[in-house]
DNA sequence: ACCCCATCCTTGAAAGTTGAACTAAATGGG
DNA sequence: CCCATTTAGTTCAACTTTCAAGGATGGGGT
C-alpha cells in the first residue's frame, strides 16, 4: 500500500500506482464516515446500530415476517454467533421474539413483532433520508448507475467461496 | 428502504426506486464483504484487524515515522478513545510506543517501532494483493476511475461538519 | 497572576464482536 | 437400527468499540 515500504529488488509486490492509492483511499474515507454516519443516525434515531437495524428490516420482508437464524445470519452477512447475540438484544428491545421451528427441532425463527414493526414504520422515513442524502441526492443517473455495476463486479469477487487451496478432492 | 412500509397518504418520505434500492444493496454487499475479507486477511497474515493495519500505515508514511495522536486519530476517522486503546495493544505488540511530546506536556507522539515497520514490510504485499484482487484487477481503469470521483463526491457530503442546527452564530 | 475554558489524552464500564467449543437434532450409509 | 457425520444454534472467553467521565496542560482575557 505504501511505496516507501517497497525495499527489494526481486518481482515484487505489484503496488498500487498512485491513480489506484488516490481511488483505494477515496474508497476507504467515503465507506467508512458513510458506515459512521448511518450507525450514528439510527443509534440516535432508532435506538440501535445499522446492522441491527438490517435485520429487523430483512424480517419485514420476509413472509410472515419470519426467518431462519441460518438464513438471516447468511442475508444479513454476519456470522451465526453475532445474530445469537444481536436477536438476544433485540428480543429484550421487544422488537423480535424467537420461536421454535416446528419442521426442525434445531431450528429457531427470529419474528418481527408488532413493535419492532412500529419502530420500523417510524424511523424508515429518516433512514431513507439520511441514505438519499449522502448517495442518491449527490451522484447523477449515470453515476448511480455506474456504481451499481462496480459495487456487483467488486461483490462477485468475494462471494463466500473456497481459498482454492487444499480441497480434499484434489488431494 | 422498504417499500412495504410505506402506509401513509400525505407527502410522504422519498423511497428508493427499485434502481435505487438495488444500488444500494450491491453497495452494502459489497463493502460490507470487503471489509470482512480484509479484516480476516490482515487477522490471519499480520495478527490485527484492518482498522489498526491503517494505523501502523500512517505512521510508516508520517515524517520521523510519528504522529501526534490527535492527528492520527483524525486521519484514520477513529475517535480519541478508541486510538488510544489502540495504541495501547500495538504497544504491548511491540510495533508501537507512545514518547511524550515535546512542545506540549499533555501531548502524546505514537511511535512506529523498527518491529512495527517490519510486520509492515512483510504484510503489505499480501494485502496489496488482496485489494488488488477484489477492486483493481475486477476494473476497467474507466470504473476506477469513476468510482474515485463517486466516492469523492459521496465522501464531500459527510465532512465531519455541523448539522445545520444550534451553531452559535446563527443564535 | 489569576480564572475560565478549550484541548489532549486516558480510563473504566457497558455493549458488541469474534472464533472455538459445545449441545442437540437431523441425516445417511452400513 | 446404529453410528458417524453434518447442521443449527448457543455459549464462553478474549478482544474491540463506544460512551461518559476525568486529570492535566495550554491560552486568552482581565
Amino acid at each position: 500500500m505504501n511505496r516507501a515500504l517497497n525495499g527489494e529488488g526481486g518481482p515484487g509486490p505489484r503496488w498500487l500506482s498512485d491513480e489506484e492509492q488516490r481511488v483505494w483511499r477515496a474508497y476507504l474515507h467515503a465507506t467508512t464516515l458513510l458506515e459512521d454516519h448511518l450507525d450514528r443516525q439510527l443509534q440516535r434515531d432508532a435506538g440501535m446500530p445499522h446492522i441491527y437495524y438490517g435485520l429487523l428490516v430483512q424480517l419485514a420482508q420476509a413472509p410472515r415476517r419470519r426467518k431462519r437464524m441460518t438464513e438471516l445470519a447468511i442475508d444479513a452477512k454476519i456470522t451465526r454467533s453475532r445474530l445469537s447475540h444481536a436477536i438476544a438484544r433485540l428480543e429484550k428491545n421487544g422488537w423480535v421474539r424467537r420461536e421454535d421451528c416446528p419442521s426442525d427441532k434445531r431450528g429457531q425463527n427470529a419474528v418481527l413483532t408488532d413493535e419492532g414493526f412500529g419502530v420500523l414504520e417510524r424511523t424508515a422515513p429518516g433512514h431513507v433520508e439520511a441514505v438519499r442524502q449522502v448517495m442518491f441526492d449527490r451522484l447523477t443517473p449515470e453515476q448511480v448507475m455506474q456504481l451499481g455495476e462496480i459495487m456487483q463486479l467488486m461483490a462477485e469477487g468475494l462471494q463466500p467461496q473456497d481459498t482454492g487451496a487444499d480441497l480434499p478432492w484434489l488431494r
